[in-house]
This record gives structure tokens, C-alpha cells and sequence, in this order.
DNA sequence: CGGATATTTGACGAATCTCAATAGGCGTGG
DNA sequence: CCACGCCTATTGAGATTCGTCAAATATCCG
């Protein structure tokens, strides 16, 4: 399938599923949730995910506006059910790494303690479903199976944390930004969108604090990776990957 | 305090313990380990560790022994005894990146769903417990804290992780020695060593590696450091804080 | 003591950053 | 509908940090 909504058709990472307004969805929202299968919600069963139901507040964002701060007491946990977010660490002098985007499906929240690690902001329109922190606990107690898909998403967080170190510590700008590419066409598969062509809602300069570069060498890098022709870009932020083997070996220098 | 262990008061982070002998010891080898507080360990009472017992073994490694490769099935986890283990991911070309490193207390393991999600090895000497995977995991359902104490681990992973992140993707060689110092002469101080004197038992490659630097730059910068009276260095691979403020404040760029 | 390995130092080069200018895209309002 | 202005992206030229290559020195260990 290349596209899970037979209603929006032409649906992608970019664009927000118009809210849910049916009889059912207002009862049990959770249920009917699309985002559902890739998240933390997936271990729970229809009649489970009640409870989830009862502490989960809706939230709808805009570009910009903030979802958490570093530093912050965690009191809430996130759900990202559309658009794509971003996290960041910033320095005392403005410099800005961005830690990872996250899309619809992504659990935010995992790693906190008592204060949030890191700040995060939407990057475009972003919908969210909001946990309270207390109450999710009380939820983890509940199902255990809450718990465990909880530590196997962290262990994935930690497996792409430790990618995302080889990258900014030891991959050139073309790797970078090959891996990045790459990255994102997986990201969009597993929620069954066409591989070949990625949606890059983020800015340059996005990209350029998620990889440690510059806007401009992000620029010039995306220049030539065209001239190449291992890639075309598109409207609408698009990129067309020709030649995903050759992506695939420029990523990781083979 | 500044050494746990009356009966060895010139040991730190290099110097691996005695191994065990006494009849206690002998019977229930992790009632008397001395890292138990800060690992996993911590939340099982005298009588439920019993249990850990049963399912670990003892290992000792050199310089070099590997503990285990990226990609092969993840059968077992470690517990760091004594000793300093390095994580790391290679590229196809040989260029290394060192994403962690650990000390006697730490847990080795949680990164990883079916196979390891990066290689590790031995510094130096190197005292470990091991657990089969799928006999820790049944101690995971027998005593939930154990389970919620692992994911209280990988949360603060994974904002370690962010950290290195930050550090990799918008520091200088410079904020990035000296992060590197700091981090370790507060894991030296949570374990009740001396913070002003840090212990470096790693080489300067493999600080290179896990800074995103070059051996030669880190030499340098070393260097750097001495000349302007941060640091000084002493025999056995020790470093000496002299203005821990000024290294605080060089670390994050203020 | 001696070979091997690790560290330090130096000279040079290259990848990327900085600064600056231009071009493009998008929304607003005339 | 077009014009303007703002913001982002692109491109260029020069600067800088850090990497590469090479040699000298120090350290470790048998």
C-alpha cells in the first residue's frame, strides 16, 4: 500500500489528516487512531485502550510553536499523531543541535526523568495526543505490557542515537546528508508512503543542526548530490531518489 | 568519601579489585558486590538477588578482548564489574566512532532489541557479569522494579546520548576535551573518587573516536589545556582539574 | 636493554564555516 | 491579479579549524 486512507489520496508525511469528527471516533478516538499500529498504543486491545482514551488530551500545533523545554519539569508525555516535530539542545551562545525529528506514530517523552532532556517544537502544522505523566505511570502499572513496549522503544531510540553518533562524528557532508535522505525514505515506507519520493518538511537550516553542518554546505551538499543526478528535487520540498543503491553506498562511504 | 574500600585506599577507576574469595562471597557473590548500588542491581532486596545469582557468570578480559559485535544475536547483557569497556560502530572503510564508554557499575545491553547495536571491548583489565538474555528477561516479569529500573536506564542513556550528540555536532575540539573530562570526573565522583583527579585509562585514539577528532588533535589540545593552566597532567594517565569552573565553562562554549 | 606502540609536535592541505550577495518562493495587500 | 516585502535557499569568495602526513620523542613491556 502506498497509502493507508483511501479518503486522502494523496496524503503524505507533510500534510495533516483532516480531525476526526464520526460518532465513534468522538467515543473512542484511540480506537479508530491511524497512527495507532506504530505506536505505543499497538500492545493495547480495543477494550485496553479505553483507559488510554480517558487520560489522552488533543492538542493541534504550528510551525514554531513550542511542545516541551529542556530543563522543564516532564509532567506530559506525547503522542505525535500528524505533521513532524522536532527536538533540540541548544548551547549558552545559540548553537543548536537538533536531536531527531519526530512523525506521526513517534512516541515523545521516552527520555526524561524528572525534567525533559531536550526542548521540542512542530515544525509544521503538528497534531499531538498528550499523556500526563502520572497518569501513564499509573497506566504502565496496569498493563505491563505497556512497560516492555516502552524499554523495546527506548532500545530503538538508543540503536538510532548511536547511528546519528557515528554520523555527526564521523561521516563527511555528502554521507550526512545521504544517510539523512535515507533515513526519512525508510521512515516513510514503514508507514507505507512510496520510498522514492521523501517529503523534507523541514528548512536547511533544520537539517543543518540535525547534521552538524551549516545551511549552506546543507545547500551546496543538496546541489550536487542533483548535479549527480542521485537525486531531483521537487515542489513542495519533495525529493526524488534515483538511484537508492547509490544513495545506499554514499551514506555510509562504501 | 573518596575511596569505598578501606582495604584498598589507593584504588580508582584503573585498578580492578581483588576478585572475591570469602565463604559469603563465594555463596552470594552479588549481596557483596560493591557496585550493586549503582547498577540495575540496586532495586532487588538481599534475598531477591538470589535469584540474579542463579543466571550470572563471572568473566575477566585484557586489553582488546572483545565483549561482543554489532549485528550478531544479542544473547547476553553484562554488568560492568570493574574496569572500562568502550562501545563502538565501524564504517565499511574502517573509520570508528566510540559511542560510550563504561565503568564498573554500568549496564551493557540495553540497546539492543534481537542483535547488538554496536560492538564493545575491553580497555584494559575487565571484570564482568554476565546474564543469558532470555533468563534476565524472566526475572523482568518475576520483579517488575527491575523492569522500570531498566527503563529509568535507558531514559538516562538516552539523554546521555543527546548530550554527545550536541557535543559531536556543534562543539569545538576545545569544549569537546574538556566536556570529556568534566563527564568524567563526575562519573569518577558518583563512584566517591577524588573529581580533581580524573582518571583516563583510554588511549588518545580512542578519545579521538569518541570525541569526532583525531588522535593529533587531541594531543594538541591537550597540550592546549596544560599551557593555559586548566589541566595538568600526572603519571598513570591522570589528569588534574585545576579550575574546574573555567573547565565548565570552556566545556559548553559560555 | 630494545623493539613496539603511543604520544607529541610540525608543516601543510582540505573540508567546512563565515560573510556577503543574489535569487527564489510565498503570503499579504493594494 | 500583480506588486511588494519578507524569509529561505542558493551561490560565491575567502578564512579557519581540523585533518593528513611525517618525524621525533616518550612510554610500555618483555
Amino acid at each position: 500500500m502506498t497509502s493507508r486512507d483511501p479518503e486522502n489520496p494523496v496524503r503524505d508525511l507533510n500534510t495533516l489528516r483532516p480531525a476526526r469528527k464520526s460518532p465513534f471516533e468522538v467515543r473512542n478516538p484511540c480506537a479508530a487512531c491511524e497512527v495507532r499500529d506504530l505506536s505505543l498504543c499497538s500492545v493495547l486491545s480495543d477494550s485496553e485502550i479505553k483507559d488510554l482514551v480517558e487520560i489522552v488530551t488533543e492538542l493541534e500545533l504550528k510551525a514554531h510553536d513550542p511542545v516541551m523545554d529542556e530543563g522543564e519539569p516532564a509532567d506530559s508525555l506525547f503522542n505525535v499523531t500528524g505533521g513532524t516535530v522536532k527536538l533540540y539542545k541548544l548551547l549558552p551562545d545559540g548553537r543548536r543541535q537538533i536531536t531527531g525529528f519526530l512523525f506521526e506514530g513517534d512516541f515523545l517523552g521516552i527520555a526524561m526523568n524528572d525534567t525533559y532532556a531536550c526542548s521540542a517544537e512542530a515544525v509544521g502544522n503538528v497534531r499531538l495526543c498528550r499523556f500526563p505523566r502520572r497518569k501513564l505511570e499509573g497506566l504502565l502499572d496496569k498493563f505491563p505490557r505497556l512497560e516492555k513496549r516502552l524499554l523495546s522503544m527506548a532500545s530503538n531510540e538508543l540503536a538510532q542515537a548511536q547511528d546519528q553518533m557515528l554520523l555527526l562524528g564521523r561521516k563527511t557532508a555528502r554521507e550526512k546528508l545521504c544517510s539523512f535522505l535515507l533515513s526519512l525514505s525508510r521512515r516513510a515506507a514503514l508507514r507505507g508512503f512510496d520510498p522514492a519520493v521523501v517529503n523534507v518538511p523541514m528548512s536547511r537550516n533544520d537539517i543543518g543542526d540535525f547534521l552538524g553542518l551549516t545551511t549552506e554546505t546543507v545547500s551546496r551538499t543538496f546541489t550536487n548530490l542533483k548535479r549527480d543526478g542521485i537525486i531531483q528535487q521537487l515542489e513542495g520540498g519533495k525529493v526524488r531518489i534515483l538511484q537508492p543503491d547509490d544513495l545506499q553506498d554514499l551514506a555510509d562511504g562504501a
